[in-house]
Formats: structure tokens, sequence, C-alpha cells
DNA sequence: TCTGAAAGTTTTCATCC
DNA sequence: GGATGAAAACTTTCAGA
């Protein structure tokens, strides 16, 4: 049920600013940071995972560890729109693993697809697995990362400080 | 100190699977997972924090559920590309709150950057003080996002079975 | 060296104020 | 929102494979 207004206060946004930079300290570190109890803190996360806002918590990995990764974003556009197509698209990139992020986009593209393989040839592999033999595909262009210079999901919950 | 020739086995690749899909479980829930007890799997956790594999821990949020939150892909292709001009792009992009994710890539463009914002003003705002206040970059193209169908920063750790 | 079990410590969480 | 206390989890230690 992710129907709540959400009336978030200024120590509900630092608190979800902490946690998704770090959300491996406990709730009295995390309560002397906003400068809050355990409790009341508890009660904050609680509500947030109740109202669906704290979706889960995750590991990230430092991608340079491991060995052979390599990281592509694909920028796909489709022939034709249709419901179907789409969802056999993106279902297919849901169920495979080294899809790690794929964005609906307006503009140039349809879509931006973010690929983690192991070596060129599974990149070329996913590539031509996922899209090349897709007839719907129209366009894919490539590019390789070569540094990752940024990563992570976290979101600004609020809007920045005019 | 991130030099380690790393020798995961089976369990590793499966727990960190586990860890990248779902970290806030307990040792006991992991441990049934893959067959441990407790502290094995405490001992391999932290082994992968020691070594850096395992980076750190963080909340995702549920984006749909921030108000006004737009996503946004830019595509950035710059005039030349010196270690000065890129530390200087590349720090900015990481001290800005609303970048989200920034690649440096090879092929048709530079950098792919990932921006939540709040609102298309903001989008606007952020594009035109990151990219086209900076002369070195040539080239714009900003994406909306109209759907995440999927996001996450998970990786496989071991190359997809033949 | 890695495992599992038990003891000691800290954190979490429900209840009450 | 804060405080208490029971339950649970984590962390250390140790003996065995």
């Amino acid at each position: 049920m992710p129907g709540k207004p959400l009336a978030l206060d200024d120590i509900d946004h630092r608190l979800l600013a902490e946690l998704q930079a770090d959300a491996d300290r406990t709730l009295r570190d995390l309560g002397e940071l906003v400068g809050l109890s355990p409790s009341a803190v508890l009660r904050r996360v609680e509500g947030y995972k109740a109202g669906g806002l704290l979706e889960r918590k995750v590991a990230v990995l430092d991608t340079s560890q491991v060995p052979d990764l390599v990281l592509a974003v694909c920028l796909v556009t489709v022939e034709r729109q249709t419901p179907e197509h789409r969802r056999a698209f993106c279902d297919l990139l849901k169920r495979t693993p080294q899809v790690q992020q794929v964005y609906d986009v307006s503009g140039v593209w349809d879509y931006v697809v973010i690929l983690a393989a192991h070596g060129l040839p599974e990149v070329r592999e996913l590539a031509e697995r996922l899209f090349e033999a897709d007839e719907n595909v129209r366009k894919l262009t490539t590019l390789f990362v070569l540094d990752p210079v940024k990563t992570g999901c976290a979101v600004p919950t609020r809007p920045m400080e005019a």
C-alpha cells in the first residue's frame, strides 16, 4: 500500500539521507546524528518501511574488485512501442542478472540499459541476445564504461535549497 | 588496501548475490540460505569488508514515492579530455547530490550522467549549471526517464553459466 | 585454515510513561 | 518523543576437523 501523503520533516530528510549513504549503523548512532533517541529512530524507520518509501537495504560492491567486470551503457531505439512489445522487452531485461538498470526514456532513444558483465565477449553476447535478436529493436548504441566515476541509487528527498 | 587476489568459492558467490539483493537479513537467515553457521557467515562478510569488496550497505528508496522526483539521463561530449578538465568536471559532479551516477565512457559520447531532481525546473537548472556553463562541454543530450523499469547496483560476481 | 558451538556483549523492539 | 526491559542479534572465544 504505497498510498500515504508522506509528510516528512527535517529530521526525516536527514535520516533518509544518512540511510541512503550508509544503512549499516545502529539506531543509537543514527539517533545521535539526527538528535533523536534510538526508539524514536526505530519508529520512523519502521514508518518508512510500512509506507513503502524505504524499499530495502542492499550491499554495494566495489566493482573494481570484481575480476573482469565490464560495465556498458546501451542506448536502444525500438520500432513500435505497443504494450505487448514493451512488456516482453522489459520482462526479459528484468529477468537477466547482468542487466543492472533499465530506463524507459523520452527523447532520441527509447531505452537506456546498463549492463554488468564479465569480459567483452559477455557484453557482446548479451547485446546480441537482448537487443540484436529482437526484431523490434531498430537501433543500438553501446558505450563501454572506462571509469565508473560515481555510482549509487541515492536520491534527494527534498528540493535543493534555493 | 584493495590488493587481494580474491579467491571466492561457490558459497561466496551465492552469499554476495543474496547480500546485493537484500542485506537486511540476519546472519542466521543468510547462513541457512547458503548452508553455513551464523559465525561462518559473519567471518566471510567481515572478510569482504576488510578486502574492500563489500563497500557498504545502503537503503534503497522507492523513487515513485518521492514527490516530484524526476530522473534524467544526460549524454555529454567534451571538447578536450585533459586530466585537469576531467578532474574538475568529475569533482563537481561527485559533490552534487542530485547527480546519482557518472560514467566515463568510450564511444559516441564521453560521459553518461544520471540526475535525480525535483521537478523539471531543477533538472534544467542542473543541466545549465553542470554542463552548459562548462565551456569544455561541446554537446549535451538530455533524456527524461518516463519509467525506471529496473534499478539497482547489483553486479554478478562470476560469469554467467555457459 | 576453516568450521560450528557456546559465552558475553550489544542492539533491537514492544511496552509504558 | 523518551525510557525501560525482555528478546534477539551480533561478536568473541575456543575446540575440533
